[in-house]
DNA sequence: TAGAGCCTGGACAACGTTGTCAGATGCGGG
DNA sequence: CCCGCATCTGACAACGTTGTCCAGGCTCTA
């Protein structure tokens, strides 16, 4: 048969107003099986009280037609779509792949599909995804939020949507959440610098009303105050994290009246264009970021990193909301998982001047 | 009001049997705002004829509810779930990640949600993902096969599925393709190692059972061929690309009677694997490797690449997705994409014998 | 052989939405 | 003052599935 012509019936299906194109439905099974459309039910789910050979006259029609279950009609009848949905920052970023994948396999382990959706770090689009997987029907949502109200959840937390906040709180509701220590790894991160005789260290970080940049602007105030070491505003640069503005930031920190020794990354794009502008300039200033980056290791020098686990944040996130659904989970907590300092060299590197 | 207490509350609705924890329905809508049902249908999806007033007593009603429409039983009526199915290898793959995030910003582009979920490489695990994908309507499917038959399709794309395969063509079916051209990566990559004097190079690649793998190697032998030089056994190594493997494989070429000079890496975990090697002999092997890494620019010596454009890939195949939801495409077909040599200085380190 | 009980199969309603169609309301003109 | 028309509203069926409930036929026992 040519196929051409197969694929011009395809589309004349589509056309021909029919939807889905005439998908057999039970009906159409049960007429050609000759049975009642409950019995071709029981088939397809695998119920008990259909006879061997009624079973087998129904396969055959089920397989003759090409039939298969329209789970809408199922959810709308069950109330259960298992399917949840996950809203992050954007797929593309090397932090979330994982992430995502981990939510994907414990959601997989409980016979549920993933929905996923970048925000792209802007709250309206983060509220019209998560309204439209409510709107799907997901059992539960795994928000990365962008926005820092979530009250326009209310309704959907009350009609029992489980959901989990990850990497940044929630705002103005109560939810579970999962994060990382921010602060803590910020300020290890920090410390390190600090016992290897930095006095003068950088900051770079996201906007301050991100909820990790601000966690960890605090950890590393903290541990400058811990050092007793005074802080100059010129050593912090707060805001969008593309490579122009940190490439900005990071020539005017290294370059001003009091240039820093030392660079502490908030995130893994900022690690990564300091680490662009240093190679550029030939310098070897010190430097920890935060987030892990792939190939760190095979710098030179080895970039020493405070490493989050993406895949715990989602795994534990995932499992989280599993409990909710199951209702062994009643009241929200805030969960904190460590963060790891990882030493290849970069952040051993003593002061300059 | 004590959170706890809410929370509980929740959960009772959801233990109740009452399903969707009591969501409000249209019916509830309209019986608030004291209309008929076809009135707040009208209201919720803006069509016209209902009055100003009218639509705002039931506007006041859908807000006091909470009322959220149920798609699931829009899409049992209207035939089209507006969301699209992407099933591919691992989300955290670094490759498929912007291929990903492209696919969504299509859907997104013409209002449907993007499910997306992993194969890990595993056929069966593809025909269940997209099974279950068909089962909930999905109007269409990407697909990054991983197994090499698809004629369990062939029922979904007479019922109108759109279907457009990725980065490997679809096996025993007919039906759209979107690739790189991995066999002239290949081969211009490793002539361009031929051109700076080798002519013992290795080639470590994936199973050949997948096609990128196949074409790539075939691109590697005609290069050779092209250039007149015998390919020694020892110098290929086709298998799963998981470190261990590809470590062995590369001591091994880097180690025989006949050592290669230069290294063609199959993919980017063997090239990032081959890095790895090479940095802890300390040895200088040209390298060019298929598919861009982050941070390639940074090693020492810069990482020399064939890359493919994996967001154009994913876009290339999600706007033809749509176009076959138009109706405006009736004939598959097969887009090859160019890919590109990007060259750094692994690729034109000169034979070390 | 008759009755009880079990097993299989089918008719029917319901899930929440939208399309169809007819009814109600109000307004202007004859 | 009444008719016709336009505008707005609502009743009802249908989408494809599953849960409930009942009917009929069978087997087993007394």
């Amino acid at each position: 048969m040519p196929d051409t012509s197969r694929r011009a019936d395809r589309l004349a299906d589509r056309l021909s107003g029919s939807r889905y194109g005439n998908r057999p439905t039970m009906k159409d099974v049960a007429a050609r099986a000759g049975v009642g459309l409950k019995t071709v039910s029981r088939v397809v789910n695998g119920e008990p009280g259909v006879t061997p050979e009624t079973e087998q006259r129904v396969q055959e029609a089920i397989d003759a037609l090409g039939f298969r279950r329209n789970d809408s009609a199922r959810v709308l009848r069950k109330g259960r779509t298992a399917s949840i949905g996950l809203v992050l920052e954007d797929l593309a970023d090397p932090f979330y792949g994982p992430l995502s994948r981990a939510v994907e396999e414990v959601a997989r382990a409980h016979g549920a599909l993933l929905i996923n959706g970048s925000s792209a770090e802007d709250p309206d689009r983060e509220q019209e995804l998560v309204l439209a997987l409510c709107a799907r029907r997901v059992d539960g949502l795994v928000v990365i939020p962008a926005g820092d109200d979530h009250r326009y959840l209310e309704p959907e937390l009350r009609a029992g949507v489980a959901t989990v906040f990850v990497d940044r709180p929630a705002g103005k509701i109560d939810a579970d959440v999962v994060l990382s220590d921010s602060y803590g790894g910020a300020r290890d991160g920090v410390a390190h610098l600090i016992a290897h005789g930095h006095r003068r260290i950088g900051f770079i970080g996201d906007m301050p009303r991100i909820h990790t940049a601000a966690e960890r602007l605090r950890g590393y105030r903290a541990a400058m105050e811990d050092a007793g070491i005074p802080v100059e505003e010129t050593w912090m640069s707060l805001g969008v994290t593309d490579p122009e503005r940190v490439r900005r930031a990071a020539e005017e920190m290294l370059s001003g009246p009091s240039p820093v020794t030392a660079v502490f990354a908030g995130n893994n794009r900022v690690t990564v264009t300091v680490i662009r502008v240093l190679a550029e300039q030939s310098r070897r200033i010190a430097l920890v970021g935060f987030d892990d980056i792939e190939l760190a290791d095979l710098l030179q020098p080895g970039v020493t990193v405070i490493a989050q686990d993406a895949a715990a944040l989602g795994r534990t996130a995932a499992e989280r909301l599993f409990r909710q659904l199951d209702g062994s989970l009643v009241v929200p907590e805030r969960i904190e998982l460590p963060t790891r300092l990882i030493t290849r060299g970069s952040g051993e590197l003593p002061p300059t001047d």
